[in-house]
DNA sequence: CTTAGGG
DNA sequence: CCCTAAG
């Protein structure tokens, strides 16, 4: 469809690439599942694990330097017509709708298995499942296993995530990185901060909770095969894990608007390097992506810093580098900026486990704790205690539709960069995975799958999975500046979007990482106009002690997609700049007060006096405007864009700025005085 | 970390 | 706003 000067490609589904398999070689997807102990939230973590190695990560450093020069979603999702199955994105129809076979999870070897409905014939397990939903606690809970998901994850493979080489262009650095399993606690903290938030504000979306389950089905599908195999631990309490590196980093940066006049005690102490700190988390992760990403050759992921020059002294050295790698990627931003690309409707697709066997491979199988691929899952009774394991093998999962809006202007590459930026995106951040059992979405992620139903001994083709749209995972991607007071929780956001690179930051968004900036727009003022953020969220359970969380805007991006992925996503969105925030003609009033009273090279001090509440201004940033100013006032009204500043503010910017100027030549004069007579 | 400037 | 070189 063409509407006027855009093309909307509407895809119902991409087939994510067997990021292993080509590396690999061979082997479908597995996972060794116990089904008693398990609990239906580990299946998730471990799909959604999986589905993340496999979009993320695909480019196990191998596989990367084997094949691509452009990211392998990107490459050869235009080039859908091509039959690669393995590598080419799937562009289906535009019509939703008519899938069904979405939550299908075939037992691999189930052939000849007789399967008994569980439900059926234990009745007490779907009681059970209703019981033991405490909406207060859920979502609590659904955090907390998500961070241990994350921890489990990371353990798992933290070596094999990070890097889908993103090469845009020969020479440029890609966006590509690794994790290497070093990346700052901090960021990390930071980003299980923001999900632990968007939980507690509620904003996830609680796709556990009421939907119909057919809702699952209103997407058609999509095959995603993936074929790294994913061991489910032993029985995993979720919520036993220690949660010990899930601190709530006060970000005092953008996101939060409450921290801005009434600090807290927790507030107070990271302050100072509250906003710096979050612009050094972004600088480092910045310098992983870039630094490690131009050679993903293989080894080399784990210690992106190592390699180093030997004399390099620490940081700085640190940060030269990666400053220089970093520049050409940025420059790339422009291209996606353009285009945005959101997905149709947010509804929730469903990747389907199915039994299509296109290529004659069951796409999930189950079977036997020990694995034996088909046939195996005998006999075992519906109650075996023992850790009797559920093997799935996912061939392929569904992205949710994606829709994307490019200028017909646009050049191919941009259209691949930006179908790659969505579909990161959505990877990334926006998705959940959901379980399905007989077409019932299976809400309770305490349960264990035995309890839920899941065991070889059920009707394991009735088992399910779907990736569902993270409704908190939207920055927006348009026009963020100004956020308007965006209360977390309502607001449905229908549908996924996905920020262009450019737009977010959660990111960012978040946006982004980043990107988060939802509510704080307030705070910006709130310099002036102390008014306690309204949206202060106590943490309930989740930050007992030593955490606390300054509310979080429920909108940090990414709220619960599964770790690994967001960050790799992220990672283009760390890089991403800090959405624009006009200053307000308050602000500058402020600015201007404090300028003539402290004068123009003591920016901290400024900042300090007068904007120490505004989080997201820092004394840079001060410093910057005051430089537009002068020069604003400079410049004929007519010439001058934004929000007008009062003529008079105008003034006051010319003749603090004169005055200032002159002291400073003083000082100058003296000082060179003084060398003068020394030397003398 | 701050400043000061260029981009 | 970002990035950096210099203090």
């Amino acid at each position: 469809m063409v509407l006027q000067k855009r093309l909307e490609y509407g895809f119902n589904g991409y087939q994510v690439p067997r990021a292993s398999r080509s590396a690999r070689g061979r082997g479908s997807v597995r996972k060794k599942v116990h089904d008693n102990p398990m609990c239906a939230f580990d299946l998730l973590a471990t799909v959604a694990g999986k589905l993340l190695q496999e979009g993320e990560s695909s480019p196990a450093p191998a596989k990367a330097s084997a094949r691509n020069d452009q990211n392998p979603l990107v490459k050869h999702n235009l080039e859908a017509e091509q039959q690669d199955e393995e590598r080419t994105l799937k562009v289906e129809p535009f019509d939703q709708g008519s899938c069904n076979e979405s939550v299908l999870v075939s037992g691999l070897g189930s052939e000849g298995h007789n399967r008994t409905h569980f439900l059926k014939e234990n009745p007490q397990v779907q009681n059970a499942v209703a019981l033991r939903q405490t909406p207060a606690t859920r979502n609590l809970n659904y955090s907390e296993k998500f961070t241990c998901a994350e921890k489990f994850i990371k353990g798992k493979s933290r070596n094999e995530f990070g890097c889908i080489p993103s090469k845009e262009r020969k020479g440029s650095p890609s966006y590509g990185e690794s994790y290497g399993g070093k990346v700052e606690d901090g960021t990390v903290r930071e980003r299980e901060t923001q999900k632990i938030g968007s939980v507690i504000n509620g904003t996830l979306p609680d796709s556990c909770s009421s939907e119909d389950p057919m809702e699952v089905d209103r997407k058609p599908p999509a095959l995603i095969s993936s074929d790294s195999s994913v061991d489910i631990p032993l029985c995993r309490d979720p919520i036993s894990f220690p949660d010990d590196d899930v601190k709530v980093v006060n970000r005092d940066d953008d996101e939060n608007s409450s921290g801005c006049t009434q600090p807290s005690p927790i507030n107070v102490k990271f302050r100072p390097s509250g906003r710096i700190g979050d612009r050094r988390i972004r600088k480092l992760f910045a310098s992983k992506y870039w630094k490690a990403a131009p050679k993903l050759s293989d080894g080399e992921i784990s210690k992106p810093d190592g390699e180093m020059k030997p004399f390099s002294r620490n940081r700085k050295t640190c940060c030269t580098r990666q400053r220089s790698q970093r520049n050409s990627p940025f420059k790339k931003r422009k291209l996606l900026d353009q285009s945005s690309v959101s997905t149709s409707d947010g509804g929730i697709s469903s990747i389907g486990i199915s039994n299509s066997a296109e290529k004659g491979v069951n796409e999930v199988t189950i079977g036997s704790a020990s694995g034996t691929s088909s046939s195996v899952a005998g006999q075992q009774t519906a109650f075996q205690p023992r850790d009797s394991h559920v093997r799935l093998s996912i061939k392929s999962f569904r992205v949710p539709e994606l829709v994307i809006e490019i200028p017909e202007t646009e050049t191919v590459g941009s259209l691949k960069r930006t179908v790659m930026e969505a579909v990161t995106a959505v990877l990334g951040g926006g998705l959940r995975v959901g379980v399905l059992l007989q077409g019932k979405k299976v809400r309770d992620d305490n349960k264990t799958l035995l309890q839920a139903g899941i065991s070889n001994d059920n009707k394991l083709d009735a088992l399910g999975f779907t990736l569902e749209p993270n409704p908190t995972n939207s920055p927006p991607p348009v026009c963020p500046e100004d956020p308007p007071f965006l209360l977390p929780c309502d607001a449905p956001q229908p549908i996924n979007r996905y920020p262009t690179p450019a737009a977010l930051d959660p990111g960012t968004s978040e946006v982004s990482l980043v990107p988060p900036m939802t509510n704080l727009a307030n705070c910006v003022e709130s310099d002036h106009d102390s008014v306690p953020s309204p949206i202060d969220v106590s943490k309930d359970k989740i930050t007992p002690d030593s955490r606390t969380l300054v509310a979080i805007p429920a909108m940090s991006v990414e709220a619960l997609a599964v770790v690994p992925f967001n960050r790799k996503s992220r990672q283009s969105e760390l890089v991403q700049r800090r959405i624009r925030r006009p200053f307000s003609v308050s602000e500058v009033e402020a600015l201007v007060q404090a300028v003539e009273k402290l004068g123009t090279g003591r920016w901290r001090d400024v900042k300090l006096r007068a904007f120490d509440n505004a989080k997201h201004r820092t004394y840079v940033d001060l410093k910057d405007k005051w430089k537009t100013l002068v020069h604003t006032a400079r410049i004929s009204p007519q010439q001058r864009r934004g929000e007008p500043v009062p003529q008079e503010l105008l003034d006051r910017v010319l003749s603090a700025h004169a005055y200032w100027s002159q002291q400073q030549a003083k000082q100058q004069q003296v000082k060179q005085q003084s060398e003068t007579c020394l030397l003398l």
